[in-house]
DNA sequence: TTCATCAACTGGTCTTACCAATTTATAAAA
DNA sequence: TTTTATAAATTGGTAAGACCAGTTGATGAA
């Protein structure tokens, strides 16, 4: 009786067999599905068993759902996927900083690399303002600079035209961040000095010059994360927030 | 009135607020929650509404429900990001598949070089094992051999001691492998091309040479995602069942 | 033809009730 | 006393019925 198999409730079968239908493109994306009431009678079923089944494939993010339209299969894209990384991240348990730093590090050599060459005028834009932002912060609001930072580190995740990269680093930066309020405050020498490294960032990326905006980067985080380390604020664990 | 929100619906918010509870440590994995009778007079909703966020939960994998039991919170089955993976083909095959391929070399070309540093015996023996394995199974089992190169990739990730690492790699990976399977069966000759990339990834690793291992594990990448590319097994057909 | 109005959809929610596993408390037996 | 059987009490699974609330489309008046 060890191997008991979980006998499949009616709501999981619906949730699977709808699965298959949208796999098998008999419910086109884009295209309506039944109504609760014809599914429920199609299938023989309560209403509350469709709903339930409804419900697993909106969390899901497949179905388009609302108030008195009928619901609509939804064009996924890779963004669902990123969507699950918040939560892969915050399940792991706890996390210590440095295999944070890690990952990220090795996420944002790569954006940074990449930026540099898919970025768009619009991009550069959006950097350039942020980092202008930025500098006035340094000197004004240094706690608010610190979510200001964050935001240009995603501008530049988001430049390389790739929805992974800022979804990704977000679910990072939430474990991060507020560690660096703790720490900013403190030190506004630091702050200019990573003021230089963002500035040097941005020129790669510019010039379109993506071995550099990757080196520079490299630099900037390793500096940042070893006087993040340096300075004990971190100790270990990270919880967010 | 066209920015009309759409206004989160009941189960909507539980869903939320319970992933809010899970993400907070508030409950915790592997923990029982309170009973649906207890949660619908706790959040003052009907039963329906806490069984459909319930189900929402379900659906990511992260809830375990049997019947008179009261369910368990569970880490996230990274599985289910590949459930989704034959649904994100249907559409835009090759983008998807480029975007989750940067991802991965992202990560990958790291997870080589740290795991370099960071390997230990057991990592070490590990590795040897599942190459051997790989090696004896091009040439027997081309498909199963897809499985255990996947294997051979995450152990890496695990070998960097980090582990965020083989959690990624894991969710990223299940697509990969899925496009793999569709094509390994037709060129046994790119397999063995393969292998040499694996042997000289493996004995970087051993000799702790980490530059060498990151350059070794971005050949095989760049390498194997051309020719998926070249041969055109992304396309757009890949409508599967 | 145009536009307002009203039915007939659609999803959103609650209530009540009962079934079926499981766990626990309880009482009987060893 | 320990063990074991048995009976609640608890938990999830499912159904049916009733309303509410947006949306859509047909109807009919201007």
């Amino acid at each position: 009786m060890a191997f008991d198999q979980k006998r499949i409730s009616t709501p999981e079968a619906l949730f699977q067999n709808m699965l298959d239908r949208i796999r098998s493109g008999e419910w086109r994306v884009g295209s309506a599905i039944p109504s609760e009431r014809n599914l429920m009678v199609e299938f023989g079923v309560s209403r509350l068993a469709v709903r339930e089944a409804l419900s697993m494939l909106r969390a899901l993010g497949v179905l388009d759902t609302s108030h008195g339209r009928s619901s609509t299969i939804r064009k996924l894209d890779v963004e669902i996927v990123g969507r699950l990384f918040p939560l892969l991240l915050s399940l792991e348990g706890e996390k210590t900083y440095e295999q944070i730093y890690q990952v990220r590090l090795a996420i944002e050599s790569t954006t940074a690399s990449l930026a540099a060459k898919s970025r768009n005028n619009k991009d550069l834009e959006e950097l350039e303002s942020t980092l202008a932002l930025l500098r006035s912060q340094i000197e004004t609001d240094l706690e608010a600079s610190v979510k200001t930072d964050l935001e240009f580190h995603i501008l530049i995740a988001r430049a390389t035209q790739n929805p992974l990269f800022p979804l990704l680093l977000e679910a990072l930066a939430g474990f991060v961040t507020y560690v660096q309020v703790l720490s900013c405050q403190d030190n506004p020498k630091q702050k200019e000095r990573a003021m230089v490294y963002h500035e040097s960032i941005f020129e790669a990326i510019r010039e379109q010059d993506s071995e550099r905006a990757r080196t520079e980067m490299e630099s900037h985080l390793r500096s940042s994360a070893s006087r993040m380390l340096k300075n004990g604020m971190i100790k270990n664990k990270t919880r967010p927030f």
